[in-house]
DNA sequence: GGCTGCT
DNA sequence: AGCAGCCAACGCAGT
DNA sequence: ACTGCG
């Protein structure tokens, strides 16, 4: 895959993909000599990133300024720069303390099939809305799938992260030949780790629209629930495929994303 | 890939 | 001008 | 104190 094909890409899908990174503070993933070669993680701008937006220092506090993407120029530019990926935090800049979703990340372990992957999405599907939380699908471009649930900015960070490890401990506890609710990849063997720790302060995951930088450059795709039963990976499509895939989508599968309001208070007592 | 410093 | 060397994050979890 | 992790 060419550097150009990225660009590309990523110029294509600018208007689906800025919404997901608009007031968000991002990291980035660079590649400089190709994604075979040594990566680097990027949270701080550099000299010579004219389009991408300087956050305010303050939003850190002892930390370098972050960064943040907010226009097609930017993007085309970061990449451009040679950057595969984009992960954006969980809060907006507005309330840069208080999150406005909360993700769970389903990384399979060794052994793991894909249709018992797409068992535990949707078991996490129910179990949110047991909670009375809607939640939303993406791909991850990876493995795996990520189960975005979106809320109303009041809690901290420590308090939605405890939470998301407070579900995700309860699913390993009912159905703990499934899940497990500890990184370690030893007793993740044919198991699925739901990755609760990406809803820390600063903490990152990839971007809906980001494309990965593995072998096949899959991209991270948001589709519709109903669509579960019929993906084919995490990676089902890919840098060269997206464009096409989304010509012919009509509506937005995450319309109800962006509008939704739900807090997790009630939920808290529920699982306490 | 960009920047700095050395020749 | 050309080139070599260096740089580009961070904190939590678990042991 | 140390490593693995994303
Ligand atoms: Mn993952
Ligand atoms: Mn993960």
């Amino acid at each position: 895959m060419r550097k150009i094909d990225l660009v590309h890409y990523y110029e294509s899908i600018a208007q689906w993909m800025l919404p997901h990174l608009k007031n968000r503070p991002v990291s980035l993933v660079r590649a400089p000599t190709g994604i075979t070669g040594q990566l680097f993680f990027q949270k701080h701008p550099e000299s010579k990133m004219p389009a991408m937006k300087e956050l305010d220092p303050a939003l850190w506090p002892e930390h370098a300024a972050l960064l943040a993407v907010d226009s097609v120029e930017a993007l085309v530019s970061a990449a451009q720069m040679n950057v595969v990926e984009f992960h954006t935090w969980n809060s907006k800049i507005a309330r840069i303390n208080q999150p406005d979703r909360f993700v769970l990340d389903l990384d399979p372990g060794e052994g793991v099939t894909w249709p018992m992957l797409q068992e535990a999405a949707e078991l996490t599907r129910v179990m949110l809305s047991e909670l009375g939380l809607e939640s939303w699908l993406k791909t991850s471009g990876g493995k795996g799938l990520h189960v975005v649930v979106p809320i109303t900015p009041k809690l901290g960070f420590d308090e939605v992260k405890a939470f998301s490890q407070a579900v995700v401990k309860h699913m390993a506890r009912v159905i703990p030949s499934k899940f497990v609710a500890v990184m370690g990849s030893k007793n993740r063997v044919g198991k699925i780790f739901i990755d609760y720790l990406r809803n820390g302060h600063g903490q990152t995951t990839a971007c809906a629209f980001s494309a990965r930088s593995r072998p096949g450059m899959g991209v991270s795709m948001p589709v519709a629930w109903d669509q579960l039963r019929e993906l084919k990976g995490g990676a089902q499509w890919t840098i060269a495929t997206a464009r096409e895939y989304l010509s012919f989508q009509k509506e937005d599968p995450w319309s109800g994303y962006w509008k939704k309001r739900q807090a997790i208070t009630r939920a808290i007592k529920l699982l306490a």
